[in-house]
DNA sequence: ATTACTAGGGAGCGAGTAT
DNA sequence: TATACTCGCTCCCTAGTAA
C-alpha cells in the first residue's frame, strides 16, 4: 500500500484515538468515518496489520485496533514534517553534530577541477574540506533523503589517469545563521542518510571554535526559481 | 483523483515553495523528490491543474507551477487537522457562535419517545429545545463533516399517526468545560454542516447567560471503548 | 532538453455475498 | 448482527516513445 494513504488513514485511526488505546472499530462506522466502503475498512485495515502499523483482534466478532510503535513513528514523522512544511516552505532545516569523516573531503575538496565550478556556480571559492554533521533526529534524516533526491546545482565530475571523481550536488545554505555555503552530495557517498557534508568559503571549525559532537544548525534554501 | 492523496501531493509542492510563488517544476526533477516517476508527475501535475489546485505554465519548454488558492485552502485545512489529531485524539474542539434556529428542537426534545431513550441512553433528561451552534472556521465545519458520519449513539425514531420522527444520532459533549451534554444529528437535518445541535440537562441559554452570537465552546468525545 | 501521450500491469475500490 | 472473500471496474503507476 501506498506510504501516502498508508500516513494519510494512520492518521484517522489516531484521530479516533487508536494511538492511546485499543478502540473499537466496526468496519461499518469505520466505512462512514473514512469515507470508503465497509469492505476498503476491511482490506486497508488487514494491510495496516500485515505491515505491522496496527494491533488487531476481533472480540465478539467486532474488530478492536491499536496503532503500533511502528504506526506511531510514521505517524510522528508525518506531523513533524506537514507542521515543517508550513512554516518552512522551500526552505530545508537541519540540526546536528560535528563529527570527524575519514579525511575525503579535503581531498576531494582541492581538486582544481571541482574548485573552479563551485567557484562560478555557487559564488565562493571552498575551503579545502568539508564538515560532516551527523544527524540523530529521525526527522532530518527522512528530510535529507528527501532532498538527496532534488537534482540542485550540479557539479561536473572528471577523470585523471589515476582516478574518477563522480558528479556532485550541491544545495546554497546558511550555517549557524551566519555563514553562507552549502551542503554536497557526493554521486557515489560514502556516508548514508545521517551525515550531512557542508563546504562553505571559511575554516567552520575555526571559524566558530567547534570540535566533535558541538551542535550545529544548517539550512538549505532550494533554488527552484 | 483520491483526495488523500492530492493532499499528500499539495503538500510536497507547497514545501518546494509553490505556494508563495511560481517555481521551475521539471517533472524530471519533481519525480525524484515526490518518489514517482517523470511520467507521473506530469500526470498528477495535469490532474491539480484540471482541479484548480495549481497554476502551471510552460517557460521555455520547463513547466512552473503555483499552488492556487484552494489547493492553499486545503492545505491550511489539512494542516490544522493534521495537528488537532495530534493534541485531541479521540476528541473533537469545536468553537461556534449561538444562533437561533426555527424553533423545531423545542418541539423535537419534547416527545417523550426521544426523552425516555435520551435518558436511557445518554444519561440525563434533556431541557426540551436545543441551542444552536453557528461554525464559521471553515475546519470546524470540515470537522463536522468528519464527525457526522460516525455512528455514536444511536436514538430510534418512531412515527405518530399525524407524521414520522426519524432516528437521531448523539454524541457526548462537554459545552463551556462545565456542562455534560450532546450534540445530536437528526437524520434529515435542515441544517448544513456549518451548525451544530447540542443538547443538555439544563437551560443552556439560562445557564451562561448566552445571547445571539455569543461564543461557545463544544468538545465531542467519541466513544469508541 | 523538455512534456505528455499510449499501453499494459497492478493496486485500490465497492457490490454482492459467504461465513 | 459482524468480517472478509471474490469479482469486475477504475484509478494509478511506469516504460516506451512522439513531439
Amino acid at each position: 500500500m501506498n506510504i501516502r494513504l498508508i500516513r494519510s488513514y494512520l492518521l484517522d485511526l489516531y484521530k479516533l484515538g487508536a494511538g492511546e488505546k485499543m478502540i473499537k472499530a466496526p468496519t461499518t462506522e469505520l466505512a462512514n468515518f473514512l469515507g470508503v466502503s465497509q469492505q476498503s475498512v476491511s482490506r486497508i485495515l488487514n494491510k495496516l496489520h500485515t505491515q505491522d502499523y496496527i494491533y488487531k483482534e476481533l472480540r465478539n466478532r467486532v474488530l478492536w485496533i491499536r496503532i503500533t510503535e511502528k504506526g506511531l513513528m510514521e505517524i510522528e514523522d508525518y506531523i513533524k514534517y506537514v507542521n515543517d512544511v508550513y512554516v518552512n516552505p522551500g526552505r530545508f532545516v537541519f540540526e546536528g553534530y560535528v563529527s570527524t569523516g575519514l579525511g575525503e573531503g579535503a581531498y576531494y575538496m582541492s581538486r582544481k577541477q571541482y574548485v573552479t565550478q563551485f567557484e562560478s556556480i555557487l559564488g565562493f571559492k571552498p575551503y579545502p574540506g568539508t564538515l560532516n554533521v551527523r544527524l540523530k533526529n529521525p526527522f532530518y534524516i527522512y528530510q535529507n533523503r528527501l532532498l538527496r533526491r532534488l537534482n540542485g546545482y550540479k557539479i561536473k565530475g572528471f577523470r585523471t589517469k589515476e582516478r574518477v571523481f563522480g558528479d556532485v550536488k550541491a544545495f546554497k545554505a546558511i550555517i549557524n545563521d551566519r555563514i553562507d555555503g552549502a551542503v554536497i552530495y557526493a554521486e557515489r557517498s560514502i556516508y548514508g542518510f545521517d551525515m550531512l557534508e557542508v563546504i562553505a568559503p571559511e575554516y567552520l571549525r575555526g571559524f566558530f571554535k567547534l570540535k566533535d559532537g558541538d551542535k550545529i544548525k544548517v539550512v538549505i534554501y532550494l533554488n527552484m526559481e
